[in-house]
DNA sequence: TGCCAGGCCCTCTTTAGGGCCTT
């Protein structure tokens, strides 16, 4: 697979649209299976964390006080993936926060999102579960650390997606998974994804 | 004052409701 970046936001909480800002993100670049770069900072928006935010993430108003600002760590992100396609677990959450968070610095996103919980529930649809959390004890992937901090989800979401890839090799005979053939993936009804697959392998 | 995310996906569905997933 061409090289993707896999990121992950820690927030306040579920919605820039009310208030809720970024506390941390990570990027990892995955190419050809493998992680070969990371990005990783925690980002003072000035805004205070909840307590029981505190207590889910582990990152603490007083961490968040001698971090760098927002727009520091957003111009910095933005430069490290460039113009790579990104890759995110739920991505319409880490999806509407980069958008708000690089409009506040005037940037736009200059490349689309693959979803690795919509393609796992395509393409894993017998887990007992898509949290991430759950994916990867599912598919007996390596843990990456402390749940709910960005590197190690990122990190955790990166496997995920290689397992993911390797199913499409192994299970249905793709040659090159790619970002666009994700987003064709995650894009049609559950019941159409068998059907868009066998299509794809005969146009190899 | 009272409100408080939103998109996906299933089903006892489509004139709707509720669970899942992200923090």
């Amino acid at each position: 697979m061409d090289a993707v970046a896999v990121i992950d936001f820690e927030t306040t909480g579920l919605s820039p649209a009310q208030g809720d800002r970024a506390t941390e993100i990570a990027a990892v670049i995955l190419e050809n299976g493998k992680v070969v770069d990371r990005y990783q900072s925690l980002m003072n928006a000035g805004v205070r964390i909840p307590s029981f935010i505190e207590e889910l993430t582990g990152i603490s108003n007083a961490m968040i006080r001698q971090a760098p600002t927002a727009a520091n760590v957003m111009r910095e992100v933005s430069d490290f993936v460039g113009d790579i396609p990104l890759v995110a677990h739920n991505a319409s959450f880490d999806c509407k926060f980069w958008d708000a968070e690089v409009a506040r610095i005037n940037l736009t996103r200059r490349q689309e999102f693959a979803c690795s919980l919509l393609l796992a529930r395509r393409l894993l649809p017998q887990a007992p579960s898509h949290k991430l959390g759950a994916l990867v004890e599912f598919a007996n992937l390596p843990l990456a650390g402390r749940a709910h901090r960005a590197l190690a989800d990122a990190e955790m979401a990166a496997s995920l997606l290689t397992h993911l890839a390797d199913e499409l090799r192994s299970r249905y005979g793709i040659r090159q998974v790619t970002h666009e053939l994700l987003r064709k993936i995650q894009g049609v009804p559950k019941a159409k994804v068998e059907q868009l697959l066998a299509k794809h392998q005969q146009s190899q």
